[in-house]
DNA sequence: TGATATGTTATCTT
DNA sequence: CAAGATAACATATC
């Protein structure tokens, strides 16, 4: 379930071993196909140096030399491993990188995907720009402002964790991280996007912040899919404070889980209240 | 055995 | 028609 931070965390590891590197060799794994097709993946990036690694929303981008660019989207379970060559090979394999590094060694990049949601595309400087503006703004942009964050949140008529999840209105936020920030603003999941007052989404604007960093800090989370690109695991598991909690953190009351836009959603039903609700306790 | 997990997109509904 | 909600995707794990 790689979020901002794990896909982050990954491009951390990437950028710092495999840009510069030329991509020497591309195979594909079984029947597993990717855009526009394997055919002219293979030919265009083939021969091309990795010239630069950059996160756009959840997405791992390679620019490469002739101006075009990897798009690789991990969905839930995938993973972009650096390998040895003659390193085991790893579970699900589907797009195998022999890669030729600056001191000339050759490693391996494995795109890996159980469930195969993920994506791997070759695209060029166009389908980059419409990529680009399929997104909304970063919680993390230093840019973006509690005005414009609070425009962004009533422009959406729906529930305020769908909102955070809505990589149109938001990039970057995923089902893990939306819980745990509207945890630390105290604001219920359900919270009608249309009651969020300015003062709120200064708030939940600084709780997006606040946990969003302290998952890059703990290189990621973990839960049963997402290593890093050495396959080592995150620490943010241990961290969160309602995501798979049993009891919140301040008032120890039982975390009650319900089922939102279906996905699992824990809160506190004590420290987090919709604004129309009254506290009971 | 079948329910569950989640990001994105296609499809359905209001 | 558009906005929003939901189903579908594939598969290991409990």
């Amino acid at each position: 379930m790689p979020e901002l931070p794990e896909v982050h965390t990954v491009i951390t590891d990437l950028k710092k071993h495999l840009e510069g590197s030329k991509i020497a060799k591309v195979t594909f794994v079984g029947s597993y196909q990717v855009y526009p097709s394997n055919n002219a993946f293979q030919k265009g990036v083939q021969g091309q140096k990795i010239k630069q690694i950059f996160r756009l929303a959840k997405n791992i981008i390679f620019k490469l030399e002739n101006g075009n660019y990897i798009q690789i989207h991990l969905a839930m379970t995938g993973r972009t491993l650096i390998r040895s060559p003659n390193f085991k090979r790893d579970k699900h394999e589907r797009v195998v990188f022999t890669l030729e590094l600056k001191n000339g060694k050759s490693v391996e990049l494995r795109f890996c995907d159980m469930r195969m949601f993920g994506k791997v595309r070759f695209i060029n400087e166009k389908e980059f720009e419409e990529l680009q503006t399929k997104y909304g703004p970063e919680p993390l942009d230093k840019n973006l402002t509690v005005e414009r964050f609070h425009k962004i949140i009533l422009s959406k008529k729906t529930n305020i964790k769908n909102l955070l999840m809505d990589q149109n209105k938001l990039a970057g936020m995923g089902n893990a991280y939306a819980i745990d920030a509207l945890w630390i603003a105290k604001l219920h999941p359900e919270t009608s996007t249309q009651t969020i007052s300015k003062e709120q989404a200064e708030n939940l604007l600084e709780a997006c912040r606040e946990i969003l960093n302290e998952g890059i800090k703990n290189r990621g989370l973990t839960i049963d899919s997402f290593v890093d690109a050495f396959g080592n695991s995150g620490k943010q598991q241990d961290y969160f404070r309602v995501y798979r909690q049993e009891n919140c953190k301040d008032c120890e009351t039982e975390i009650e889980f319900i089922k939102l836009n279906g996905r699992g959603t824990f809160f506190c039903p004590n420290c987090q209240i919709k604004n129309n609700q009254n506290r009971l306790v």
